[in-house]
DNA sequence: ATAAATTTTTAGACTAATCTAAATTTTATT
DNA sequence: AATAAAATTTAGATTAGTCTAAAAATTTAT
């Protein structure tokens, strides 16, 4: 069907779009990648042969209905397999994205559906991003970030941005989990850093930088 | 590590090598592969850079420690897997040998304890194969091929040799299953076709051809 | 022991994915 | 509008894995 490497470029344009713009740039591919630009180029040209990107010479890249289609299933694989790693398997959040790069390419219907309900069709992955269902349908999500609430606003923290075993790793020790409960005390305006109350029990200082990485919704 | 390819090499060879041989042939090797021999060849060359194979052109090829032990994890994880997807996916036996296929490249160690636990650390696999250990120890069967017993004989079906579905299928339409009592009735001598008994009711005809492909141990 | 047949290796070419360096196009700045 | 800077594409190589055709080595048959 598809490579490995192309299914990679697939979802990397489908990330970068997500961003809202409405064509991506060759150099954004290859940061993203972390390949040059010249392979990209070549990768653009070929993904376009097979109509699962809009391409034309230096004009930027989008993609396909179908190309989007492939996307979104890898996608959803990726997340299911790190919702059974953490659910079944033991694993924690901070663990999962690698095996999960690995098995978002396995091959069969079967297996993805089977592995769906094993895990109960779950909506959202251990860090709390929206899985696609089997056409392909992702719920848009709501969240923002808590750096964007003021002082004694109320939210349940719903995922993170940042994915890095290093920032999540931060939040297990500092004792932040999706559902949690934060409520705003006190925002210092020089740094914007802030401090909360976590499930109505701890108090913390975290920064505007830490802030901006957990996504919530009021409560 | 060492690729897909490789991995896919020094398992054909494994296998190869199961047959008895000390050495195997560059053509065994490329028709287990489906390639051809020149390929085989820049391949062996590869494989003996790495030390992973015994290897002196016009001479035949074996596995070094190093390469039989990834032949043993590649064959544990395959069968892992294997078991995985019928104990808990509602895969049938006929169905799995693709996926393990895929799964059986998968690098994460903690993935294989866990997947081995899950399974309560199984001994043989769907088909009845031994299953490796950690450590890459292998029981060796004692199974013969139902074809060597006689009349009056009493066994118990521990696995099969041909592993392809349309044998598969056959055995299930039929109402074989793994642990099943056959007890040899009657013997043709001209084409050596056998008159059996299967769990105490069952009575069937099977060729001499389907007779060799199904191990059994004495009861 | 020679010749014939078979097996294996080498030589040279192809594809996918990558790279560096150079050329081209687009965008930003004077 | 002309020039400078940045982004993108092209040209030409490289590596892994494959292939066909030809050469070399080994095995089998006479
Ligand atoms: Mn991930
Ligand atoms: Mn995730
Ligand atoms: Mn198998
Ligand atoms: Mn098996």
């Amino acid at each position: 069907m598809h490579s490995f490497t192309e299914e990679n470029y697939i979802k990397a344009i489908y990330k970068l779009l997500e961003s809202g713009d409405e064509t991506i740039s060759t150099n954004a591919i290859a940061e993203k990648m972390r390949t040059k630009a010249a392979s990209v180029t070549d990768m653009l040209k070929k993904l376009a042969a097979k109509k699962l990107i809009n391409y034309q010479k230096y004009q930027g890249v989008s993609l396909t209905g179908k190309g989007e289609k492939i996307a979104l299933n890898i996608i959803r694989k990726h997340r299911l397999w790190e919702m059974f790693l953490v659910e079944k398997f033991n694993f924690k959040w901070d663990e999962v994205h690698d095996v999960a790069e690995q098995l978002e390419h396995i091959q069969s219907d079967k297996l993805i559906e089977e592995l769906d309900k094993f895990l109960n069709y779950p909506k959202t992955d251990p860090h709390g991003d929206p899985i696609p269902d089997a056409k392909g349908k992702l719920l848009v999500r709501k969240s923002k970030s808590l750096s964007q609430f003021r002082v004694n606003d109320v939210c349940i923290m719903t995922g993170v941005v940042d994915h890095s075993p290093a920032f999540l790793q931060y939040l297990d020790k500092t004792g932040f989990q999706l559902g949690n409960e934060i409520k705003i005390k006190d925002s210092v305006e020089f740094d914007k850093s802030l401090q909360i109350i976590v499930s109505k029990k701890n108090t913390f200082f975290i920064s505007y930088d830490v802030a901006k990485n957990i996504l919530v919704i009021l409560k």
